[in-house]
DNA sequence: CGATAGTTTGATATCCTTCAAAACCTGTGG
DNA sequence: CCACAGGTTTTGAAGGATATCAAACTATCG
């Protein structure tokens, strides 16, 4: 039918939980992401230093941000899965600050800067809930600082699972409890601030607990609450309560 | 002299860092300006979960985007210096996800979202700036995630050193590799996801090996040449480099 | 079925924390 | 000008969370 057809588009999809658009928005935002191009995992979209000239728009699989120091230590920034998009603002830089790169095998479109402000000057509603992406983009690169800065090593991943479940649920990718999760040990420890080693231990701690299973690259959380509670996780920052916006059309 | 009189406000010397403006640009910048109200060291400018109706803009004096935990841990996630500006996007969400703090006493206009927005959609170059400080910002961001996750405490203070004394030269507030820096040593703990005790073990060390003076909130670096290297510093993430820009306006 | 990436284990080292107290500023009021 | 108060810096001793190194084990995939 007409209408998991909608739905089956990751961006509007993930709009979607900002606000409603007309079929018009819709048509324009499935304009934007057309010729998704396949990478492989660990291949890098793009990297530190080159200039962007468009906005990365997942569309199937996870991919990442990340630094890496002289020493070869990386620092994951975020993630990105489907429906995520890098930063839309980044055509006033003339070097990334930072690279992108494939979590796993990941479909993804390069939106053009132009097309892309194109729709933002003609459709506001749409441009508001780009707006909205940045901001839960830039809060949760502040929780993960303080995730890092102030939690000790099995808060943070605490948190960390946490978090990543309510985004792959609020995305329809989650369910009861568990979602695919093709990160490995070294991918996690890069995201924490930890090693790989001690990953593992915690990893260990965890399922001994009865707190989670995690095999065959896919989580199962059976305590939401207590790991929830463990990473002292607030889902503020998330701003994912759609109850105070207004719908912005029908149908 | 009109031209002393034109940097001196510092929100035009810090958009400037991106390109140049014409005279009716500035005074569309002046306007934004007005009126600052004083705040005392600590005192919040606005609070986690309240909701923001301005856009802060630091006038004098330096001030903090923190979060705390429930054990009473805090994060600082960034510094506001005088020309920085909060998210000029927060009109997107109900609610903060972090608080904004003075860390010195300091002069902020409160900029209503209404009339930056106004002035965002007259003057496209003033827009760009703006959009230009927010990628500084989250590149910054970023580093500092960079920086807490995978330094150790020496080269944490050595990076967030030499980085606070390129932002303070380039907005004209250092002197012969000095400037004030208002923070306790409290403050650099927070920020750096360190003790304060660790944190001034560190700074004696460095004071010991003849890097730095910091007395009477002084922070003073003999050579920062090798501060810089024990950092690991590279600057491009602050995009200072106005080279490749193209100046907007004569005069 | 072999190659390669990822996970697990053990033993040991260290960076950084914690706790607690002393010393030192800085501003304020008498 | 002194004395006090509160915040900040400094010091010491001891403990713990996490890192490091190196090797074995286990999946996965062509």
């Amino acid at each position: 039918m007409r209408r998991s057809w909608r739905v089956s588009n990751p961006l509007i999809r993930k709009l979607e939980l900002f606000s409603a658009f007309s079929d018009r928005e819709k048509r324009a935002l499935e304009r934007l992401s057309l010729d998704p191009r396949s990478y492989r995992a660990g291949e890098d979209l793009i990297q530190e230093g080159q200039r962007p000239n468009s906005v990365f728009l997942l569309i199937e699989g996870w991919a990442c941000a990340y630094k890496m120091l002289p020493d070869g230590s990386r620092q994951i920034m975020a993630y990105l899965l489907p429906g995520d998009t890098g930063d839309i603002f980044n055509f006033v830089v003339d070097a990334m600050s930072h690279s992108i790169s494939a979590l796993s095998a990941c479909r993804v479109v390069a939106m053009p800067q132009a097309e892309l402000h194109e729709v933002i000057a003609e459709y506001p509603a749409i441009a508001k809930a780009l707006f909205w992406t940045t901001q839960v983009d830039g809060a949760t690169l502040r929780e993960w600082l303080l995730n890092v800065g102030q939690r000790d090593g099995m808060a943070r991943a605490a948190h960390l699972f946490t978090e990543l479940a309510l985004r792959m649920g609020s995305i329809g990718l989650a369910a009861n409890d568990g979602f695919a999760l093709p990160l490995t040990q070294t991918d996690m420890a890069d995201t924490m601030g930890l090693t790989p080693v001690y990953v593992n231990r915690m990893l260990q701690q965890m399922r001994g607990d009865g707190l989670i299973t995690l095999e065959r690259r896919r989580l199962t959380i059976h305590e939401p609450e207590r790991l929830s509670a463990m990473g002292a996780f607030t889902p503020g920052y998330l701003h994912m309560n759609r109850t105070s916006r207004a719908a912005s059309a029908t149908a």
